[in-house]
DNA sequence: CTCTTATTTCGTTATTTAGCTAAATATAAA
DNA sequence: TTTATATTTAGCTAAATAACGAAATAAGAG
């Protein structure tokens, strides 16, 4: 959970999500649209790789990455039930909070 | 937006808010609730003011904290929205992604 | 005014983060 | 093997973050 917020608390990594929402794109190519360098915006793709919302797929010397839609999704959804936000049947306030750390 | 992110990326503030969602509370009696010095808590609390997550009423001496859970709401589901995630229509992927900094 | 209580602010420290350049790795092509 | 391309890793710096204890602030009680 952390992690996909921690991902999503950056606006160039937002960016790159949302391109990936049109197609898969390679390394190279994202990192083009961005004025950072390579090697920064690897380090971003790490970060979206640790939080899983993407998929990375070699192919000879590319890297092509894909949005994994159904993990930002279920990881929203998941917290924003907790709320009773969206979809879900809105669960009673009674339900005490569980003080519990991350299962980490 | 990167504000609500960055608020939501720690475990102490999502149960600072999970515990708001039952009731307002003073700042001393989240602080007691968490394994942390009353400094610490009240840092986190200023973190989540900075991205609106709650409202502070001051009455005296002390501080009662409320969730503010439309801006919590509206900003998960603005967000949710650009990936055609749940209630929205899921906009064609066809948009492209304007690279534009925050409005920060 | 003084004391107590509630909360924040200040000053410090350790860790993490975002950025860079340069170097390493891996694959393909010649 | 050498060269070129794509990407990541390593090493660095500056800034941000999370934690602490101590000091400051604000308000009510005596």
């Amino acid at each position: 959970m952390s992690e996909i917020f921690k991902a999503l608390a950056d606006p160039t990594r937002r960016r790159v999500l949302q391109l990936l929402r049109e197609r898969p794109m390679t390394a190279g190519e994202l990192a083009e649209r961005f004025p950072f360098s390579k090697a920064t915006m690897s380090a971003h793709f790490a970060v979206l790789r640790e939080a899983d919302l993407v998929a990375s797929d070699k192919r000879g010397t590319t890297i092509t990455y894909s949005l994994k839609l159904s993990v930002l999704e279920d990881g929203l959804l998941a917290f924003a039930e907790t709320f009773g936000i969206g979809a879900g049947r809105a669960p009673a306030a009674a339900t005490t909070v569980t003080p519990r750390e991350e299962k980490g």
